[in-house]
DNA sequence: CGCATTCATCGATGAATGTCAATATCGAAG
DNA sequence: CTTCGATATTGACATTCATCGATGAATGCG
């Protein structure tokens, strides 16, 4: 690289380097509206909360997923935990049983962040 | 501060206590609404959006967005590239530069199906 | 106690992903 | 036509991820 002193071109600057006039998300939030983002951005997580909303008292548990999405309980369990790590769903144990239920509000609050950007 | 508090106003009761809510998801629309959140679901990516957005006049180029990412130009275009094949930005050549642009109503759209899960 | 059931964890594996250097393409300018 | 600058594409690499079999932990039952 032979470049040592960088001199900016103004006529790049005028038809490229416009100002910038809003406030762009900052990087902090980025990451934490993405790591929600990756929560979900899954056909069998989304599926998931779906049947736990349609199921009978919007609860379910390991047994009624594993055949409806055709995947091993290992699978469906790690499915579970991650939506229960971004806050999507919580967990009760009754029992050898493990019930799970929607977070109110968690899907809406990303929507809502999606549609501010 | 222990908060158990019925928020749900009366109207909502049908709504509320159904037994049995909507159908669930298709496994079909479960993964196409997968991708589109794939599409979305990176801190690069989100702030892509986010910048764009921001701009003056509402479109960008690359070089307007590599050195605030602090991300290799192949990078930029690799994510661009990702954003336009996922419906949110559109591309428009003009000289030697590309103007990125935000689809209109591409964001909200999601943000409405999340709310339907 | 012993056994079955339900679920979580571990380890492995193949696929997908983010990143960048090198290179190619394409338009503008001299 | 040749060169330069902006962007796209390719190839490679390391990381992450989705999946499953095997195993472990906890509970209920006889």
């Amino acid at each position: 690289m032979h470049v040592t002193v960088e001199l900016l071109p103004l006529h790049d600057l005028q038809a490229c380097c416009a100002p910038i006039v809003g406030e762009p998300i900052t990087p902090t939030n980025a990451q934490s509206l993405a790591k929600a983002l990756k929560a979900i951005a899954d056909p069998a997580r989304l599926r998931i909360l779906s049947m736990v909303a349609a199921h009978e008292d919007r609860e379910a548990c390991v047994c009624d997923l594993t055949e409806p999405l055709d995947l091993a309980q290992p699978t469906v369990s790690h499915h579970l935990k991650v939506l229960v790590d971004g806050g999507f769903l919580t967990r009760t144990k009754r029992g050898t049983w493990a019930y799970y239920r929607l977070v109110p509000g968690a899907l809406d609050s990303i929507a809502g962040l999606l549609a501010t950007v």
